[in-house]
DNA sequence: TTTGTTGCAAAACGTTTGCAGCCTC
DNA sequence: GAGGCTGCAAACGTTTTGCAACAAA
């Protein structure tokens, strides 16, 4: 039984009760945020988020964005990954469960797998005084390209 | 049969061989960096090293920590924790293996748990076209202490 | 001697903040 | 109507950069 991950409907369902909850208010930016946000079906950062909205003609601030992602990561509607000092990437909880992510330490790409082992595995432990709500999981190491280019890198370096 | 993470001259042997295969050179502040790395025995943060380094007399500029790290995380020597926007931590990778992150996203409280189990599943994994290094995993929830307060700010409201 | 590495200070960048005005409740 | 939320711009803090001086090979 495969639920979507994208339900619009379902997802701001859940946000508003969890507004309603905790005493805070339903505006038409964290909504139409949240929409906007379930539409990209994949990674995002901010800078491609705010444009989308401006490109769908609906004008927030920068500020309203991250407010809003951070209300959104606090209700573990939205996880964030930081693959590396300078790239940061956000995504809905719902769709990150599914997979992992692969990077290569020397280039930066980033390539997911899944593996619904682990998933379980990570699932099923029992953690004293927490309650958990998901987990990222980040391997490292090097993809075959930059392997094949530091190779020929240390090949030239020895035949000088 | 258990070794010790923190050897340093196992760790600054690995580190030359590094620096000489890849045309690098062996300077008085990479060597003096790594040492005071292994005898942290734990995470650390660019201010912390460079207050550590300056305690005992070694005076390197931020810049200087900055490309190390940059440098040993190159090597898979160190690794990069960043546990929420503004909160990073490094970590030498051959103690980084032996655990995983547990994160409450209220407060940001970290502690490490064990689970060799996974960690040997995960080893085992055969990933197309990559060869792995180490990973990190991060369990994110709500500690038991912000759970407790959570309950009752939501009283509070309701009685209100 | 060559050229990679360092220190310093300035720049860059993403993120946060303060506050006036707006809009939800 | 009260006070939470927003937009704007300025502030912040960490990381990066550019360049002259230094030192490893």
């Amino acid at each position: 039984m495969n639920t979507n991950p994208y339900d619009i409907d379902k997802i701001s369902n859940f946000f508003n009760e969890y507004l309603m909850e905790h005493g805070l208010r339903k505006t038409t930016e964290r909504k139409t945020i949240l929409e906007h946000i379930c539409r990209i079906q994949g990674h995002f950062d901010v800078d491609m988020l705010h444009e989308r909205l401006e490109n769908d003609n609906f004008h927030v601030s920068k500020a309203s964005i991250y407010n809003t992602i951070e209300l959104l990561m606090n209700a573990c509607l939205v996880v964030r990954h930081q693959f590396s000092t300078k790239v940061v990437r956000y995504e809905l909880k719902s769709a990150a469960m599914g997979h992992h992510h692969v990077i290569c330490c020397c280039c930066g790409a980033v390539k997911e797998i899944r593996n619904d082992k682990i998933a379980q595995f990570v699932k099923d432990l029992k953690i004293a005084k927490f309650t958990q709500e998901y987990y990222s999981m980040y391997i490292y190491g090097m993809c075959s390209k930059c392997k094949y280019r530091l190779m020929n890198d240390r090949k030239a370096r020895t035949e000088k």
